[in-house]
RNA sequence: GCCUGGAUGGUGGAAUUGGUAGACACGCAGGACUUAAAAUCCUGUGACCUCAAAAGUCGUGCGGGUUCAAGUCCCGCUCCGGGUACCA
């Protein structure tokens, strides 16, 4: 019987659903062990082969860790808030839950396909009102929370609430807005407003008036994290600075948490690189300088007071709020104008032209604290408001911005480090934090190093300033301007925000005429009818993106639960996410929110974990490998009519009525391109041989033709469907039928085949280059897509997608059935033999070693090295093939399961034990002496001996030989390079 | 600029702790079976030298070094990918 792969799967799949394979509960006598994807977004495009990378290899090892006896949580669900679906709406006034569900259905249908082992009872989806109700409820919880920083967690609003009754917020010490100090007596006498406005300064969840990014085209603020080189991540609309009142939430509080827990878990170094990087925290001191003739002072950050000496004016961020008053009138319209010019400036001009250097004096002196000198103060746009204090102190000689800006505006530049190298000062700064500091009073004489921390004392002794660590990361800007996502559950009263009653939720999305802002710039949740609680206006805004994935891995555990976001039961059992999987992009964003409330929600003491994910891997980007086609120019296509209707088939006429044709590849290669850009081939005669075929061509449709047809050495590469090139041969009956105006084309063959070009590109519609799952299913089965996706390379790594090698795997699988098909007819009751039996113990030695370190592509190699031993020993016995179609049903548990039952066992194969390896099987016959030395199992002696070569034949004769020297202890593996040296390793 | 990952045949990639580099697969070449094709099977396949074989020489981006032994470790570069950036 031939192995017919559709029947099977089908088969075995329709088995998996009716016997709910893969539903898994609590099971406390079985160790538990929780696999968890990065859910999809359901977009419109449906899942293209890079999706089930990470799929495939999370369902891998969650089989695997099934057969050896784990409980193991795999489930999946759907991020399914989300711009696209929002934007369709806007278009075609669907609602985008419609097109949401549709999406699903065909993401479900696509995942089905692939035999994913996910436990489907537990889906999730984002935009389910049973699922945001406790997003919601989260939202809720940060809001009526703060950060104290005594007990560096967070509390609940009541425990600040009590301590300001009780004695002001003098002694509080929490990560919060500034905000003035008042007693508890003033306290008690606030008005109920003036509280709720204090608390706001401290809630995880607050309103406050912040710079955002402002997408005009999108119509809403976004993250940071959604901003890339000054546009949109999504759409790449420009992106302004604009001052708005926001919903934010505190992840600041959380900073150094965040940072210093990386250094719990097994997360791959460059992610947690780039964490750290974007947490950014920084070590320095604030410092005030004192302004001449005005009562306050301005304070800076800087990370090298130690260079303090060599400041020699100040500067502030155009954004700076004491810059008006500490202006000079004869100053004032320079400066205004400039700020005006600044605040234009969109984040993307600010990006593009970070050289240019620009800045006005403000006519104000700021009085150097030690030496009294007095310090002019600037005014530039290379200091951020966002910042430190939105103002530095001028370093020239040991900065490189102060340095540039010194010398447009010819400040003073005054060296107070030496560098322990030559050093040019007239070109350029010196930076490093090595050296001596000179010039500097105190400081003079000390390493760097000594001298930032002797000037952080002396700065703190003059009480001028204080040690201060800084972060990069900002608050996470919680609102969007949007229809398709969680409504914030916050009314407002009197212009206060109050929580909605938690029985109130969820606060469903309501229904509206249209999904774009209204005509007063209102979020589109304004147009809703009786959006109120109680007559109180609700909250317009929706929830960003990130928010229900920030906690979605708490959900699956207990995804039906209707009195709390999971039970504490299951939170218990399941713990923390032991493998999550998925993509590198989402390293500032989704992981680093989701780290953010899981510590929230472990500090409020709703879960015992601090990390959601124990392990992380990150799989590569699939890239789409390009076909192109080569059309050679001139001879374009003008349509049949024109064709019948020609009478003087003329050089110039036959070329443009020809059909279009194209060269493949090999043609290509011998063009090159000149100094002026045109193009030219290498010899006369290649130019001759193509005008020869040209000609052919021609006179093949027009018999009467004769002339001579001139060449222009000009080819057009076009893009053509990578899913009619197979090994970058083209399909040419399928290309004629792809688009109407190739129907008749003309192609110049090598070898009779049509080679395309090709080109690795981001997987896009627009390149044609997009693969789909589905075909390749169809036309090799879902196990063959299964492994040929592992065995394309290293999991981490990027690679371009492309099917030349499908066929190796393809013939693999067909070579396995014919094994089992062999062996079953003669009953699988052939005797092991040791050969065999070696081939099998080292094949589950191998793959168990292999799934445990994620190198699935080298399991698929062992699999065939395998296979390809059994079917030359014929090998027929069960002791052999039953282990195997175990080790196989992780990669591809159709035919694993098909080969199962062909073995006369009872289904299935997903209730069989992991194969144990015997040592013994694994020892070459030659080194089969157990040896200790030193009491150490095995290490290495290098020996070098004068042996010629015909002493030694052959690696047993080597082993005998050091045998006899090293006692009789026996060497276990020796390697003989002919003529040089024996190596020997007991 | 900074951080990070990488560079191995015609191609994707193997080499787990420093131990015979190129496993496995694709592709290519030749052969068997077949009326033919597909499918399947067999043989060869890093480069150079050689009619061929034997033997030899070179060979993991480049230049040095450590070692009996380096794709692997150390120092100095080049190029490519990813992240990030007036962050004081």
């Amino acid at each position: 019987m031939e192995y017919n792969f559709r029947e099977i799967e089908d088969k075995w799949q329709q088995y998996w659903r009716e016997h709910k394979t893969y539903k898994v509960e609590t099971d406390k006598s079985k160790p538990k062990y929780y696999v968890l994807d990065m859910f999809p977004y359901p977009s419109g495009a449906g899942l293209h082969v890079g999706h089930p990378l990470g799929y495939i290899a999370s369902d891998i090892y969650s089989r695997y860790k099934r057969l050896r006896g784990f409980n193991v949580l795999h489930p999946m669900g759907y991020d399914s808030f989300g711009l696209p679906a929002e934007q369709y709406a806007i278009q075609t006034g669907q609602h985008p839950a419609i097109t949401t569900e549709q999406n699903i259905a065909r993401y479900r249908e696509q995942l089905d396909r692939m035999g994913f082992s996910f436990d489907w009872d537990r889906e999730v989806r984002t935009s389910d009102p049973k699922f945001y109700k406790w997003t919601q409820w989260i939202f809720i919880q940060l809001f009526h929370s703060w950060y104290n920083n005594k007990s560096n967690k967070a509390e609940r609003i009541e425990t600040l609430i009590a301590e300001f009754e009780r004695a002001g917020n003098a002694n509080v010490d929490a990560c919060c807005a500034e905000t003035k100090t008042f007693t508890a007596d003033e306290w008690k006498n606030f008005s109920e407003k003036e509280q709720q406005e204090i608390l706001m300064n401290y809630r995880f969840a607050f309103l406050s008036e912040t710079m955002v990014n402002w997408c005009p085209q999108l119509g809403s603020v976004l993250a940071n994290d959604e901003v890339k080189d000054g546009v949109s991540e999504r759409g790449g609309y420009p992106v302004e600075r604009k001052l708005m009142q926001q919903w934010s939430l505190r992840i600041t509080a959380y900073s150094q948490r965040l940072l210093d827990d990386l250094d719990t878990i097994d997360w791959s170094d460059s992610l947690k690189e780039s964490q750290r990087n974007w947490i950014g925290r920084s070590e320095g001191t604030s410092l005030k300088f004192e302004i001449r003739n005005l009562k306050f002072g301005v304070e800076v950050f800087t990370t090298r007071p130690d260079t303090i000496f060599g400041a020699t004016y100040l500067t502030l961020a155009p954004e700076h709020e004491l810059l008006s008053q500490i202006t000079t009138p004869e100053n004032k319209k320079a400066v205004d104008e400039y700020v005006t010019w600044a605040s234009n400036r969109s984040e993307r001009d600010r990006q593009s032209d970070v050289k240019k250097i620009t800045g006005v004096f403000t006519g104000a002196y700021a009085e150097h604290p030690f030496t009294k000198e007095p310090m002019p103060i600037w005014v530039g746009d290379y200091v951020l408001a966002g910042y430190g204090t939105g103002a530095v102190m001028a370093v020239p000689a040991h900065d490189t911005r102060d340095y540039a800006f010194a010398k447009h505006f010819s400040l003073p530049i005054v060296k107070v480090i030496e560098p322990p190298v030559e050093w040019d000062f007239e070109k350029e700064s010196y930076d490093e934090k090595s050296g001596k500091c000179i010039s500097s009073d105190f400081l003079n004489g000390l390493e760097v190093k000594d001298a930032i921390k002797h000037a952080i004392e002396e700065i703190e002794k003059q009480n001028i300033g204080k040690g201060k660590i800084n972060f990069r990361q900002r608050d996470a800007i919680f609102g969007r301007q949007r229809y398709w996502g969680e409504p914030i559950p916050i009314y407002y009263k009197d212009n206060i925000a109050y929580t909605l009653p938690e029985s109130e939720l969820p606060l469903v999305l309501p229904e509206v005429d249209k999904y774009l802002p209204t005509e007063t710039g209102e979020p589109p949740l304004a147009r809703a009818k009786d959006f109120n609680y109680k007559g109180y206006p609700l909250e317009t805004t929706t929830m960003p993106g990130w928010a229900g994935s920030s906690w979605y891995y708490l959900r699956y555990m207990d995804a039906h639960n209707e009195s709390a976001f999971a039970s504490k039961e299951a939170i218990d059992y399941w713990g923390q996410v032991d493998l999550y999987l998925g993509g590198s992009e989402h390293a500032t964003g989704h992981l680093l929110y989701v780290r953010f409330w899981t510590k929230f929600l472990k500090d409020l003491g709703y879960i015992n974990i601090d990390e959601p994910a124990k392990k992380l891997i990150n799989q590569g980007m699939m890239q789409g490998t390009s076909a192109i086609v080569y059309r050679v120019e001139r001879t374009h296509h003008v349509g049949g009519k024109d064709r019948e209707n020609e009478t003087s088939l003329t050089s110039t006429n036959l070329m443009y009525s020809l059909p279009q044709v194209f060269v493949s590849k090999g043609y290509v290669d011998k063009i090159t391109k000149t100094k002026d850009g045109n193009l030219t081939w290498h010899d006369d005669t290649e130019v001759n041989n193509l005008q020869n075929k040209l000609h052919e061509i021609a006179s093949s449709i027009y018999s009467e033709f004769s002339g001579k047809m001139e060449l222009t050495p000009y080819v057009t590469p076009l893009h053509v469907d990578v899913n009619i090139v197979d090994n970058n041969v083209l399909d040419i009956e399928a290309f004629k039928q792809w688009r109407e105006e190739f129907a008749d084309a003309e192609f110049i063959l090598e070898d009779d085949k049509y080679i395309c070009g090709s080109e690795i590109e981001k997987m896009s519609k627009r390149w044609y280059n997009v693969v789909n799952p589905d075909d390749m299913c169809d036309k090799y089965g879902t196990d063959c897509f299964r492994m040929y996706e592992m065995f394309l390379g290293p999991l981490e790594q990027s690679k371009p997608w492309n099917t030349n090698g499908i066929t190796g795997v393809s013939g693999f699988l067909k070579k396995l059935w014919r094994l089992y098909e062999n062996a079953k007819s003669k009953d699988f009751s052939g005797e092991a033999s040791k050969e065999e039996l070696k081939v099998m113990h080292k094949t589950i030695k191998k793959i168990t070693e292999d799934i445990e370190r994620f190198s699935f592509n080298t399991s698929v190699s062992s699999f065939m090295i395998c296979v390809n031993e059994l079917t030359d020993l014929k090998c027929t016995s069960r002791d052999v093939l039953q282990p195997l179609a175990v080790l196989l049903s992780p990669y591809a548990p159709h035919i694993a399961e098909e080969l199962w039952a062909m073995l006369g066992n009872a289904p299935s194969v997903t209730k069989a034990e992991w194969p144990v390896y015997d040592e013994q099987y694994l020892v070459e016959d030659a080194y089969e002496y157990p040896v200790s030395i030193n009491g150490k199992k095995r290490f290495t002696i290098s020996l070098s001996l004068n042996l010629k070569n015909d002493e030694i034949e052959n690696e047993v004769l080597a082993a005998n030989k050091m045998k006899e020297l090293l006692n009789g202890a026996a060497p276990k593996k020796v390697i003989v390079i002919p003529g040089k040296i024996v190596n020997v390793v007991v």
